[in-house]
DNA sequence: CCTTTTTTTATGGAATTGTTAAGATTTTGT
DNA sequence: ACAAAATCTTAACAATTCCATAAAAAAAGG
């Protein structure tokens, strides 16, 4: 489910999409004044935004040119009325991601904000990995066992992440240290399981998830 | 200090509130009742009402409108709770100058509510960002911890600027040059050290907030 | 029960960040 | 246009944190 935004000052326009939006468990908010709705989608994270061209005290042009010159991350669609052709075109000069014409049917504009969900997705990086009651964000660099925050050194970290990314999978210290540590690194491979040793002081103390394989190396269940 | 009318039903939030806002020297009026609570503020000079959506007797939005409608020249924030997005619309139809979600931090709301009294004597547009009590004005370019005007030179401010906007993400020293130096900057990377600790200096001698995230750069809670 | 491998602990040193100050650059005031 | 002031950058040193190594203790395997 998404954060979405809704730019519009005809109300009965933006209910309906918000109505429509949310039986797919959708957040939406709607805002009818564009300086408003500029404002909130610069200080809020969303996933989309659906942008009427023709609103009280900003237009949707100028807000799109804006949130793109700051760095938005967000989907933006364009609401146009039939007949202005040639907004549409400013629309995307100024880098809206797709527009729709109104007057548009709610499967449509379901369809092209899934297909924006999709791209976004599949464009950016995942910011979160969960395994098992532990949750990595990796965005803020922040651990958690349950709700607790667990404080992890940078490469107690990136060898969580890579734990988990090959979970199941059994690794050896050669191929963690090429991974983790480089290419060229030629230290001790011993350094591994004192890096393995202090991430389970912090998250798995009984040894429930990283097992050691004897004469290989470590591996997640 | 200023004038100020909780109207709230929820007895526990609105002592809560109230009991921070003394803290801060300012005069604070319960009404538990939608009626109550609009004759009050009809007939007594508030500077800032809080008002919450869903009240017996007269709720939230008939109280706005009809104060407007008067032109009660109090700030009206809205609280409102976290899943009526569609209230909140209506809302801001209705002549409220902010809102808050519930649930909201006890920093946050005293924030606004200083952001409203500040808007309130100088009458300028608001196009702020609010992070704790930290407000960043950004069309006069000032930042408040609490009540008091922290100067800022330039880079701090937008470094501050960029931080709120991103909070929670780690933030490398390179994501902030090139965001915030330009994209051919290629100068020392620890000139970013250099206006974090400024930052810091100025707004969080204690580190509550700004964290060095080791091996990669800084990040807001 | 002896060998091999892994776990655990301790420590010096390397790398990263904090802090300060001085020089360079830009902005402001006159 | 010039001088003064403010701000930004760089560099150097201090403080801190983290990592790699070594080495002892424990466990596993035969």
């Amino acid at each position: 489910m998404a954060k979405i935004l809704i730019i519009e000052d005809e109300i009965s326009i933006s209910k309906m999409i918000a109505y429509d939006l949310r039986q797919f468990a959708h957040e939406v908010t709607i805002e009818t004044d564009g300086l408003m709705g500029y404002k909130r989608a610069q200080n809020e994270p969303f996933d989309v935004i659906l942008l009427d061209l023709m609103l009280p005290s900003m237009n949707g042009i100028d807000i799109c040119k804006k949130l793109r010159a700051k760095d938005s991350s967000a989907y933006i669609i364009m609401l146009t009325a039939m007949d202005d052709e040639l907004h549409k075109l400013e629309g995307f000069d100024v880098g809206a991601d797709d527009y729709v014409t109104k007057p548009f049917s709610p499967r449509e504009l379901a369809a092209r904000i899934r297909a924006g969900l999709r791209r976004k997705t599949v464009k950016e990086e995942p910011n979160s990995m969960v395994y098992e009651d532990i949750t990595l964000d990796l965005s803020s660099h922040e651990v958690y066992r349950g709700d607790q925050l667990v404080p992890l050194t940078l490469k107690e970290f990136e060898l969580l992440e890579f734990l988990v990314k090959h979970k199941g999978q059994a690794l050896s210290r050669e191929q963690l240290l090429t991974k983790l540590w480089g290419y060229s690194y030629d230290g001790d491979t011993r350094v591994v399981d004192v890096h393995i040793f202090k991430l389970r002081d912090k998250l798995d103390p009984k040894q429930e998830f990283i097992k050691t394989v004897r004469g290989i190396g470590y591996k997640l269940l």
